[in-house]
RNA sequence: GGCAGAUUGCCCGAGCGGCCAAAGGGAGCUGACUGUAAAUCAGCCGGCAUUGCCUACGUAGGUUCGAAUCCUGCAUCUGCCA
């Protein structure tokens, strides 16, 4: 199998190694030929999310370069869960876990090729902890990590103060006993995660090196975050999820083309298979025209091709088209706007006994959590039906103001739409 | 097992027995300005209802005309001791 040997340079180019061990090492791995190489992700939500997109996304270039994925899914690390800052988590039930695993296992599929000399390999780290005696444990992998050193890494001493357990401390055992598991059965040498993994990374080939006598490697992706620092995702349905029950493609695609120009070119790098020249080129008639906002339509058409399809990413484009196109929704079609309203979200109402006042349908539609809420919005201005603002919450819509006969355009604030279906 | 301290709204954090739906900050929401960007400024930020009512300050009780504030049991966390 032969290997893409601009891979570690073009990883680099585009800002993918926060963190590695040793570079030339691993640059000399790479360029010798196919290198197994695996990924964890623990189930400890039903879906993953833009951090996990990260790791995939680097899977596939490496497997694209020629290496040889392994895809971990955390049926084991899962019960346990990694420790991080805000604190203990609370275990989820057996059953939790494994039905989360199985919806984790079938997203990361969708984005490795199981086919040719270099195919994905699915792996699951119960299969070879759950039989494993506890004695073992402690003889064969325990006996290799000092706790003076465990208790020096930084998210275990941020915890120090507030409280860990003693499940959480013993995280990175088992996840460094994943990479020497999995360099034993199947000859890995190469873990990447993300950098808040990175001590859990070096657990591994630490271990494999005190325990083995081997040599592996590992490196670090960058925390993705917004321009002041913080954390992408605090939007309404909390995190940014893949799978498109808990985020509709539509919201996934404005969710990129709303990105701070900032960030823009980093997300392009990160997140897109667009190769160097193109991404440059880009960035530089976005830094030109800023306004026309190219490389957010860009970014966004490409991660939601990905993740959600071509179509889906055409009926999310055609959706905001229609929706913020020209602000006149009254003469849509109602072809289009089921189609537009059908992706911003559309709920029915029967209109027989009367059309509902507007604070009514801002809560029904969800735009507003609360009467309360909706009625708020409407004293700010914030509150507009087919695009035009109102100011009467107790406003009811007549039959005239019905879009192509049944539907009412609901919107609050900039840019959340809901659509009404008046049966 | 013993002693001491803690537990407040999405998060952090203040809180004298009445003036506490609870200071302040962050997050979030809306408006203005813009480019469905950022920054900035302003307002909002438990629920229901047209004065008012209900639910909330770990949990279960108690004292009191009245408790987030006092007392008791329980739970959890932190520290010290065994």
């Amino acid at each position: 199998m032969s290997v893409d040997p601009t891979l570690l340079d073009d990883l680099e180019w585009r800002g993918l190694l926060a963190e590695s061990t040793d570079r030339d090492a691993l640059r000399a791995a790479l360029a010798e030929g196919s290198v197994r190489f695996y990924v964890g992700f623990d189930p400890t939500a039903p879906s993953l999310h833009m951090g996990n997109l990260v790791q995939i996304v680097t899977a596939m270039r490496l497997q694209r370069a020629g290496h040889t994925p392994f895809a971990l899914v955390g049926g084991a690390t899962g019960m346990i869960g990694d420790p991080r800052d805000s604190g203990e988590r609370t275990l989820n039930s057996l059953d939790t876990v494994q039905a989360w695993t199985a919806r984790v296992r079938a997203q990361i599929e969708r984005f490795l090729s199981f086919e040719g000399a270099n195919a994905a390999t699915m792996v699951n780290n119960h299969d070879w902890t759950a039989d494993l005696s506890v004695i073992d444990f402690l003889r064969d992998i325990g006996k290799h990590f000092p706790v003076n050193r465990m208790l020096a890494r930084d998210t275990v001493k941020r915890r120090l103060e507030s409280g860990i357990s003693y499940t959480e401390f013993s995280y990175v055992l088992l996840q460094s006993m994943d990479f020497l598991t999995l360099h034993r059965r199947h000859g890995i040498t190469l873990q990447f995660g993300g950098s808040d993994q990175w001590g859990n990374l070096t657990g591994g080939v630490e271990l494999i090196r005190r325990s083995d006598g081997a040599t592996a490697h590992a490196f670090a992706t960058p925390l993705i975050t917004k321009a002041d620092g913080t954390k992408y995702g605090k939007t309404e349905g909390g995190a940014l999820w893949l799978d498109p029950e808990l985020m509709p493609p539509y919201a996934f695609h404005q969710f990129w083309l709303n990105v701070e120009d900032e960030k823009v070119g980093e997300l392009l790098r990160v997140f897109t298979f667009l190769p160097r020249a193109e991404i440059e080129e880009i960035e530089a008639r976005h830094a030109e025209n800023p306004f026309l906002r190219e490389a957010q339509r860009v970014l966004a058409d490409e991660v939601t091709s990905l993740v959600h399809g071509a179509d889906e990413t055409e009926n999310a484009k055609a959706a905001a088209q229609a929706l913020f196109g020209s602000g006149d929704v009254t003469g849509l079609s109602a072809a289009t706007l089921e189609a537009a309203l059908g992706e911003a979200g559309a709920t029915d109402v029967d209109g027989s006994a009367g059309i509902p006042d507007v604070v009514e349908l801002l809560t029904l539609t969800g735009l507003a959590k609360s009467k309360g809420e909706a009625r708020r919005t409407v004293a700010e201005g914030g509150a507009y039906l087919n695009n035009v603002r109102v100011d009467d919450p107790e406003l009811v819509p007549s039959k005239d103001d019905l879009v192509a006969g049944t539907w009412l355009v609901l919107r609050r604030g900039k840019k959340r739409f809901a659509g009404v279906r008046v049966r």
